[in-house]
RNA sequence: GGGCAAGUGGUGGAAUGGCAUACACGUUGGACUUAAAAUCCAAUGACCGUAAGGUCGUGUGGGUUCGACUCCCACCUUGCCCACCA
């Protein structure tokens, strides 16, 4: 039989089919077996499979196959996860159910990924839309509710005016909507949080405990918890007569300079803004300055290098430290929240305050000098000094170093009472409103007081409403069906909530759930969850490497807060897979140069296009797609296919050390070594090394010549043969049952113990040893493995080639590598 | 501005203190063929040399070391993430 395409894809589906009929990739749930949880982010049902999807899977894959045969109970599911706005545009667009849309889309790229020969468990396939998912979605918002994890708060959402409705920022488009073209508006409405917060601490803490995590996507998880350890500062607020009439709180994490505030400003929204200019000369300029930002985006509205805005409220503010009285001002510069949303103003020792009083011509005084110089004068100054120094005009604390000031001068001010030391974070609240269809359903309706109250268990799911109409406010709230929720017990009637929930929740537990998938009365059985957890491998794009993995995180923590898991961590280890490129660019639709999956299948076969991918590239780093280097994959797994077909036959012989020759040795140390290093390398991601490892052997393989007389080589080349195909089953899989079958094999390679090799069988009895004379190559030698070093030295020195370059000169050093390497030193 | 990653032949990459360029693609030459494809064999960093062989060579400049692609310092370039976070 050739080794053709069409024999291929007769070899694909049979396999495809044998794996399904056999059931050979489902876990098993006997918990006393050795158990490995290997997971892809689960996808998006865009349509299609791109380049990246298949390289995550195939990736996935060779780790599932790997510890399968390795032993493991392996559990390696897929879904979808297939809430979301997408379908939702899609069914305004085309007038399609985004069910329908979504189902679609589904089925085609499951279809897909069975052509790859993936080894998932079907059987736990699981999608957010469905209602046996999202069920426990809101299951787990009302046990948040409970734990006082949820609240409501007003926030800002895009309104588009002429389709009435909410808008995501990315259909927000120059500023108007994405279909209306009308300009939006900002609208203050109530909206649902989750309190993140109050699990910062572990989030951040924990992230050392995870060693197997790449350190940039730790280190982006701190920055966007962003602690920081700082000072509050007390001022009084006085009018202009210099009667006090309020109070006020800034952080900083310079309180070394508290010597030279020259103003404090708040951000635009700070409710004291408004209430503060209220009646006073200013009011009408700084209302209007507010209304201002009100219409600007916070992404247009924020980046470094634009140009600060601001208006004085009319007021002013007492600095504690020297009572000096300096002007309360607002600018667009500060954010409301961050911090307290009010900032001191040192404008010597802030790029920003610098910036702002110059615009404004408020003064500027130094309290820090450079070391090396004896005086700083602002006048000189054409930027905010920002370094440390030596402190200056700070009365009791003239002349000490800045950086131990920052201590100093807080331990005094808690002391006076005027400032207290405090720790302040980035990481927000998560709001997970979302005034859209297409999503979980919030399981909450409103009593006549307008309070909030969980819908009860078992009432659940909330399901969502097919009656709606799209294009008219919130969908939900279109539905007769939907609005009102009645009270099982009394009859009466209650307004829903009509919001529905942010599909980041969705994607925050879908990994425990594939636990237990079917389990149809709770949301996961403990036993199976705590079996399987943590996933040992997770797999995904960098891009989740932020807010999918915190909120996961985050999940997992709350989960075992309320002793539903016993991990502390959803992912022990995690990979972050580069990008597919063509041409030095992303892999993109609307660039066109797309390189579609089923394609490259119809042509080669999906063995060879797995074999490639791995091959071409480390998986973290971006892969270059070449249409010519699969050929290189392909010529591979051909020469593996013909050299089985011509050259094995059965026999009744064993491998018999005992009788090797030379050529038995090395081919034999070298499959021992092959067995050895592709273990290695899979568990260390390097599959590159892994195929090219395979390759070499192939090509030794191809020239080790079998013998009549000697019937034991027949044995060797068999067993090296089968060696091989074992070795190649997690990145040929369809192939390699196929061989394995000619290799007269019933069972299914797929299930069959990974290899082993014989420590002995790698050493070897001679060695070369590269001769160096002062660092450079001159002779290479070849001597016993245990060869003495002096008897070496001799040797080395023998060599004509060495003589020359040694000439006569005195040997100051004589370096031995046992093994490897020679260096003498003249 | 901050953080992280990377920079090696014509190309993807290998080597993480010890033979730089494994393996593969491409290219060139050869075998097979009426021919082509497929397949197989050989060559393939640059320069000098008929050859043996030599010199140079891993973004740039310095350092550590018997020995540096690898470690340290400074810089350049590219990519990614965060970014007016007080």
């Amino acid at each position: 039989m050739p080794y053709t395409i069409h024999e291929i894809k007769k070899i694909e589906q049979k396999w495809q089919e044998y794996w399904r009929t056999h059931k050979v990739f489902e876990a098993s749930s006997d918990t006393s077996r050795e158990k490995y949880y290997v997971l892809e982010m689960y996808p998006y049902p865009s349509g299609k499979l791109h380049m990246g999807h298949v390289r995550n899977y195939t990736i996935g894959d060779v780790i599932a196959r790997f510890r399968r045969m390795q032993g493991c109970n392996v559990l390696y599911p897929m879904g979808f996860d297939s809430f979301g706005l997408p379908a939702e545009n899609a069914a305004i667009k085309n007038n399609v159910h985004p069910r329908a849309w979504t189902d679609q889309r589904m089925n085609d790229m499951v279809a897909q990924m069975k052509t790859l020969g993936l080894s998932y468990d079907w059987t736990r396939f699981l999608y957010s839309h469905s209602e046996e998912y999202y069920r426990w979605n809101q299951w787990i918002f009302i046990q948040m509710f409970k734990q006082g994890l949820v609240y409501r708060k007003k926030a800002l959402v895009n309104w588009d005016p002429v389709d009435q409705t909410v808008l995501a920022n990315e259909q927000v488009i120059d500023g108007k909507g994405w279909r209306s073209g009308a300009e939006v508006e900002k609208r203050e409405i109530d909206q649902w949080f989750i309190k993140i917060t109050a699990f910062t601490e572990d989030l951040l803490a924990d992230l050392d405990k995870l060693e197997n995590w790449p350190e940039r996507v730790k280190t982006m998880q701190r920055n966007w918890i962003g602690k920081s350890h700082g000072t509050t500062i007390n001022f009084d607020v006085l009018d202009a007569g210099g009667n006090k009439i309020d109070e006020l709180q800034t952080f900083t994490t310079r309180p070394d300079t508290v010597f030279g505030i020259e103003y404090v400003v708040l951000a635009p929204e700070h409710p004291k803004c408004r209430e503060w200019v209220k009646g006073r000369d200013h009011e009408q300029d700084v209302l209007d300055f507010i209304a201002s930002m009100d219409k600007e985006s916070l992404i247009d509205r924020m980046g470094e290098g634009r140009e600060k805005n601001g208006r004085p409220l009319g007021v002013f503010a007492r600095n504690p430290v020297n009572g000096k009285v300096v002007p309360l001002w607002t600018a667009d510069y500060v954010l409301m929240d961050y911090g307290t949303g009010a900032v001191m103003a040192v404008p010597a020792h802030d790029q920003r305050d610098y910036l702002f009083a110059k615009k404004y011509n408020l003064p500027i005084s130094v309290v820090i000098r450079p070391e090396d110089v004896a005086e700083l004068k602002a006048e000189d100054m054409t930027a905010a000094y920002v370094e440390p120094g030596i402190m200056v005009h700070s009365e009791q604390f003239d002349g000490i170093g800045s950086t131990e000031a920052i201590t100093k001068i807080s331990e005094w001010m808690e002391e006076q009472g005027t400032g207290e030391r405090t720790i302040t974070y980035r990481l927000k609240d998560w709001l997970i409103s979302r005034q859209r269809y297409w999503g979980t359903p919030i399981p909450i309706y409103y009593d006549n007081d307008g309070n909030p109250h969980p819908v009860p268990e078992s009432e659940l799911p909330v399901k969502l409403p097919d009656d709606i109409e799209f294009g008219k406010g919130n969908p939900l709230q279109t539905s007769e069906s939907f609005r009102y929720y009645t009270d099982p017990d009394t009859g009466k009637q209650y307004r829903r909530e009509t919001d529905t929930m942010d599909t980041f929740f969705d994607s925050s537990w879908y990994y425990i759930r594939y636990t237990d998938a079917q389990n149809r009365n709770e949301i996961f059985s403990k036993d199976m969850a705590n079996y399987w957890l943590p996933v040992d491998q997770y797999i995904g794009g960098i891009e989740h490497a932020i807010l999918h993995l915190l909120y996961s995180r985050f999940f997992t923590k709350f989960f075992k807060s309320i002793g539903l898991v016993e991990t502390e961590e959803p992912f022990f280890r995690l990979l972050t897979q580069g990008m597919v490129l063509l041409h030095g660019e992303v892999m993109s639709k609307s660039k066109g140069n797309v390189v579609d999956p089923d394609d490259i299948i119809k042509k080669y076969g999906a063995d060879s296009m797995r074999l490639f991918i791995l091959f071409a590239a480390p998986p973290e780093d971006q892969l270059e797609w070449n249409d010519q280097a699969i050929d290189g994959a392909w010529k591979f797994l051909g020469r593996i296919w013909s050299l089985v077909e011509k050259r094995y036959q059965p026999t009744d012989e064993f491998v018999d050390p005992s009788k090797f020759d030379k050529d038995d040795k090395d081919i034999f140390r070298e499959i021992n070594a092959a067995v050895k290093k592709v273990g290695e390398d899979i568990q260390n991601y390097k599959f590159n090394t892994a195929i090219s490892c395979l390759m070499i052997l192939m090509n030794n393989l191809d020239k080790y010549e079998v013998d009549e007389a000697k019937p034991h080589k027949q044995a060797l080349f068999n067993h090296i043969a089968q060696t091989v195909v074992l070795l190649l089953v997690p990145f040929a899989p369809h192939m390699c049952e196929e061989l394995w079958e000619k290799l007269g094999h019933s069972d299914c390679a797929a299930l069959t113990t990974w290899p082993e090799f014989d420590e002995k069988a790698l050493e070897l009895d001679e060695v070369e040893v590269i001769v160096q004379v002062n660092g450079k190559l001159r002779a290479r030698v070849t001597v016993a493995a245990d060869i003495a070093e002096d008897a070496l030295k001799e040797i080395c020195l023998a060599q004509e080639h060495v003589k020359t370059f040694v000439d006569g000169k005195p040997i100051r050093r004589f370096i031995y590598v046992p093994g490897k390497l020679a260096n003498i030193v003249v």
